[in-house]
DNA sequence: TATTTTTCTGCAAACGTTTGCATTAAATCT
DNA sequence: AGATTTAATGCAAACGTTTGCAGAAAAATA
């Protein structure tokens, strides 16, 4: 037998409307009764239904976050572990609930966001990325919807959480031009993921300051379907003007690209420097151990629910745009001898 | 202005309960009027609430998850966001939502608990193990909450889902002794945790199998809080009868492990062979790469949502207790040459 | 003491659905 | 044709809260 706002009234001797008041700690009632229906709700080991609390309210204490689907996924697990982790630990402590969706498809993906928002299921959405996510993004404004972004996007009217893909680019190939490469590769990702060409502009961007012209037989794209992502490795190097050096826009990547070189008899750092973003485990565990960006992505979650649920309370940030700030972590396979 | 269910009532000239029955394909409802209602909703592009659909359904669609605390997360990270991976892979499917839930204390955690199952927030709970957990467990036994359990539990009337994580271990210990090893150390973590535990069972009944005593001196406590968790490490190695292969209970561990004896000038697996658990992408990329457990991360998570949803539908599963099969990945680290 | 203000509490409507029961019109049967 | 069954829809209560407004009692003021 479920036990209501009412049971505990008739056994506080008051109205329902007295109890809950009393539970959300309106201030005009009376100390005598907030202790006597305080002793009814544990007598009652009461506790009010959040159904019937949202239905009301029109709120639902709750956040949606907003994933790509596998083939972002995979392309980068860790980054949305990280992500996650980052708003788990901010709501957790603030009495807020997270819905975790993603999808295989966009248009289930888009399904599944019509239904939190128009079913009044979340008060607001992280959304992870995705040029992909143009639709998603633009049914939100339509709908006034309050929702922030992690990663890049043209309107600056959004709220976005994001790095400076492109300054931090350009210092990590910096990195390597100081050290004298002048012949460097850059291994990207899908066309479809903005942080992937931001981070080409950034490697553009520091050749040419550098005087160094752009050679299109270095440039790969990564994609996680083909077999032959690595294909052309052997290739490129067996060029007399062969790169000696690789950026690449991951850890994964950095290290598939360190063991293809492996196999063709090359040593890194010594013939060949790699370096790559996200400061995962990855980089660290990897031998050699692998220079790479540090790009905060615990941060950049953290600060999207704070973000978030500052919208919500109405305080309207000032910023639109929050850059969380990237540090390379300088190790083995960047360092020549 | 929100539209309701009454407003679509009006332009299609019938009752709310009509338009409800349609939207539920309720199938005594004429076709005629199913669709007239059908253009009406279209039309004003209306989509029900859920808060007032649950309330009045007592039900929610949405299932939660339960996460041990940083603890256990720092313990094995890539662990839990398999599970969930596997979980919302699934839910994604089956038009359920999932809410995700961690906290840093217990206490914190089974507020949150309470929280979501009195609150009527969801219909059934996933919840990872943890051997503190006892107090959400008992509480949602005593609610009759529908929920299911990875990993251990003494109580054979929940519905499990786990791992043999004994055998599995005493797998994983027999191909070292099948090697030839005799001297066998074990790195387990924390006592709070059940896997742990478990697996030293395998670890020693195949030592007592095979009669090798089990010696003390061998048997390491890995905590992530302690800085010397790989202080004793070069004392047992300089024994004149030192270990000549470790079992230890995870990758991360396992890695510590392999740098810690490369310090010492150790080689592996020449000189000291280790196996470890999980079979995650660290003991894929470690170098040597590592003999590794592989134990279904993903399965059990979406072994786990497959029962809860059954459960859910009041199909209740005849086996209370699900084994997800493990399978041992042999690799580098433990091929005596 | 009569009047005004303040403090506290209750009434009842509202939030937006679902669903058992009653009702009406149409169809089937005798 | 009258009686009975069937099919389709509407009525109204229920789900469990919150909250504006009104009212009563108590306190403050004149």
């Amino acid at each position: 037998m479920k036990v209501t706002i009412k049971d505990v009234a008739a056994l506080a001797g008051v109205s329902p409307s007295t109890v809950s008041r009393v539970i959300l700690e309106n201030p005009k009632i009376s100390q005598e009764t907030v202790d006597r229906v305080k002793k009814a709700i544990e007598q009652l080991n009461y506790h009010p239904n959040l159904m019937a609390k949202s239905l009301v309210s029109q709120s639902t204490s709750t956040v949606g976050i907003i994933i790509p689907g596998p083939t972002e996924q995979a392309f980068s697990n860790v980054f949305f572990n990280e992500v996650i982790r980052g708003i788990v630990d901010y709501t957790s402590k603030h009495n807020y609930d997270v819905i975790v969706t993603s999808a295989n498809t966009l248009v289930e993906l888009q399904k599944q966001v019509v239904n939190l928002v128009r079913g009044g299921k979340v008060d607001g959405l992280v959304v992870l990325s995705n040029r992909f996510f143009d639709s998603i993004v633009q049914f939100l404004t339509d709908q006034n919807f309050p929702f922030v972004i992690i990663g890049n996007s043209d309107e600056s009217s959004h709220f976005t959480i994001d790095n400076d893909n492109v300054t931090a680019s350009y210092d990590v190939t910096m990195h390597l031009i100081n050290q004298g490469h002048t012949s460097i590769g850059f291994i990207g990702g899908p066309r479809s993921i903005v942080m992937s060409t931001d981070r080409f502009l950034g490697y553009s961007k520091a050749l040419e300051e550098s005087g160094i012209a752009i050679r299109p037989e270095l440039l790969f794209e990564y994609s996680m379907y083909s077999d032959t992502n690595y294909h052309e490795i052997p290739l490129v190097m067996s060029l007399s003007n062969h790169p000696t050096a690789f950026v690449t826009i991951s850890d994964d990547i950095a290290f598939g690209i360190i063991q293809k070189l492996k196999e063709l008899g090359k040593k890194v750092p010594e013939d060949i420097a790699v370096v790559s973003f996200n400061n995962t485990i990855i980089s660290q565990i990897s031998s050699p151990q692998i220079t790479s960006m540090e790009i905060g992505i615990y941060q950049l979650g953290y600060a999207s629910i704070f973000t978030l649920l500052r919208i919500l309370r109405g305080e309207e940030p000032s910023d639109r745009r929050i850059i969380i700030p990237h540090r390379l972590m300088v190790r083995e396979s960047s360092i020549s001898k």
